[in-house]
DNA sequence: ATCACTAGCGTAAACGTTTACGGCGGTCCC
DNA sequence: GGGACCGCCGTAAACGTTTACGCTAGTGAT
């Protein structure tokens, strides 16, 4: 029951790529009638060669189908051309989207990438990893710490080649520089969007504290309330789970304590909320406007759609590995955090009744 | 603005680290005062070695913090500790959960992984992507094929080591074998659940045929259909998406079409279902059961909660990489697909009038 | 014609391992 | 006491590159 014709020709070629010995430097030389020397400065571009020969021996590498043994060119150069991704196990929204960003931008730039996620406990599995890593042979490491446990643990670990850490709001350290999303803005866009459509009581239903996503998005919406002058609203410090937000949710409606507009944590927070609100008739956005943050897939056909905050994950891959590049390299490369975006969508709305009448905009 | 302490030793160690060379096996031979020919064999757990000159050279090995350079080792062993993983570039729910898993199993048997994520035209790409992992000298290929465009590109390609692909329902080759979760069953579950509850008309809102997930999900609601005996109910073919699912529930709903019961092919396409039906009155489960696939984070909250199917991806994983290194290493490995399972949440319920009062369980 | 210089190329050594082989004591048996 | 054997260990060669160096033939200046 094959889906798909198989072609022919694939066995044959299978059995005679397996039969033939991969081509080494010798074999193109030999071919080309020019020592490998000669080969080694064409593969390397390195001048000292005439045209007409460099032609050749391309041609003859083309032929046969030569590709350099990276095993043999790192163990002579010392240097590698592979780098290695740490990242926490845990398979929430942003480190997965940055982990794929990642090897895409290192591919291009000519770099494999070898990832080894770790677990709790992390201060074993994370000196653990960096050894395996170091085993391998990587230049240089980035790595995924969303939560603080696990960047105190990298902070503490020896290591021989250069590591940067992605982690929101962590500072940097003389053996590992961070870089991240500059997510506490993030956070204050959220915010204030709820602030420009009237609300003054904006409750933040947070994250895990243990994780830098939740503390700096806590801060940015604490410094948008004391930006406009409003007074600090109740918060509520949580897992990221919809299932506790649920909980959570439930008492809000038990304690009758529901205030005007939540900026959650996460969109999957904004979830679990929502479902508390809705089986105790408590209408989004009518009776209380809710945020999210992420942006993950679906949360446009949340009940209702949900207003929310994106990353731009590429831009934060591209930037911190031209960052890790730039120092395996010796290079030094500005590092500016790259910006989320404010996505708004149908959970929030104006204020009611409205104190001020905001500026009417189609 | 440091969140967390930075241990003082840290810089200290890091330099200390650098400054000094990786100590090779020679190393550890002159202070153990042995050649290194006998250091070797300690490191391979050969024999020839006395208890005494093995304990002394382990010893030495932990004092000096050796570890065997895998360039060289690869180099004059022509075989290599490192497998590949080739992934579709989507970020679909599936293929992520599943990357995790392989790169986890993998580690716990000695093997460090790449993985290469690729994007249409898969024609070139697939080839691009099988030759650079080849570079870097993998022993053996993992491919996560989830549409068939893919599939076909490696079943067409040529590679020197084994490949084994990750594609329900897709056939194996002699170059390329195939493994996958019996997700047809978890279709078969899904309807028969259904059916159970004493639904007749049960429609299927379809993925992408391009998708072996789709088409093998498709062929399980088939089965499951006819095997009890009823119709074949409506089945709308469309790509996953939350939009396009929910641009389908409201033709559904304009048409006056709707089904007692929807078996759909993804949590998502749930998601954009529902929501087209809450906007137009309609209640789930009341006025129609739904059930989706996938269980992804959050669609136990749902509104209403979503009952689903569930997939074993760490079996999964455990199982694939089991039959790859056993290939790799010239055994025959028994290979009988994983099963997922049905979770029953709160998205479907007895059919109303009920034809046959199904049997009261508590 | 001689010299210095250079463009183009070849050669040797090194990178850190594994593997095949050879050697050297000692023990056992006749 | 002399061979055979064995346990333990050292040595050389090889894996496929890169890099430093050296050589040769041609070119231009004198």
């Amino acid at each position: 029951m094959p889906d798909i014709a198989i072609p022919r020709e694939a066995k044959a070629r299978l059995s005679e790529a397996s039969l033939r010995r991969k081509p080494t430097i010798n074999d193109v030389a030999r071919i080309a009638g020019v020592s490998f020397g000669t080969v080694s400065r064409v593969l390397n571009d390195a001048p000292d060669v005439s045209a007409a020969t460099r032609q050749r021996v391309l041609q003859v590498i083309k032929d046969i189908g030569y590709r350099r043994n990276r095993a043999a060119t790192a163990l002579v150069t010392r240097r590698s051309t592979s780098i290695g991704i740490l990242s926490a196990g845990s398979p929430r929204f942003g480190p997965v989207g940055t982990l794929m960003a990642l090897e895409n931008v290192a591919r291009k730039k000519g770099y494999a990438t070898t990832v080894i996620s770790v677990e709790q406990p992390y201060a074993e599995s994370v000196q653990a990893a960096l050894d395996t890593l170091d085993d391998i042979g990587v230049g240089g490491i980035i790595v995924i710490a969303p939560v603080v446990d696990m960047a105190a643990a990298v902070w503490s670990a020896a290591c021989r080649v250069p590591v940067e850490m992605i982690a929101a709001g962590a500072s940097s350290t003389p053996n590992v520089f961070t870089y991240s999303e500059n997510q506490e803005l993030g956070a204050r866009l959220a915010t204030q969007h709820l602030i420009d459509l009237g609300h003054t009581d904006i409750a933040h239903v947070a994250g895990s504290m243990d994780w830098f996503d939740g503390r700096v998005r806590k801060r940015g919406w604490e410094a948008a309330l004391r930006d406009a002058g409003l007074a600090p609203g109740l918060c509520l410090e949580g897992d990221w789970s919809p299932r506790w937000a649920y909980e959570t949710g439930l008492q809000l409606v038990r304690e009758d304590s529901i205030p005007q507009a939540i900026f959650a944590a996460s969109d999957h927070t904004a979830l679990g909320l929502i479902r508390a609100f809705a089986e105790n008739g408590i209408r989004v956005p009518d009776d209380v406007s809710v945020v999210g943050f992420d942006d993950i897939e679906g949360s446009d056909y949340f009940l209702p759609p949900l207003t929310t905050v994106r990353q731009d994950f590429t831009a934060l891959a591209l930037m911190s590995m031209e960052v890790l590049i730039g120092a395996m390299e010796g290079r030094e490369v500005d590092r500016t955090p790259t910006a989320p975006t404010l996505v708004v969508r149908k959970s929030s709305t104006h204020a009611t009744p409205p104190r001020v009448q905001p500026p009417k905009d189609t």
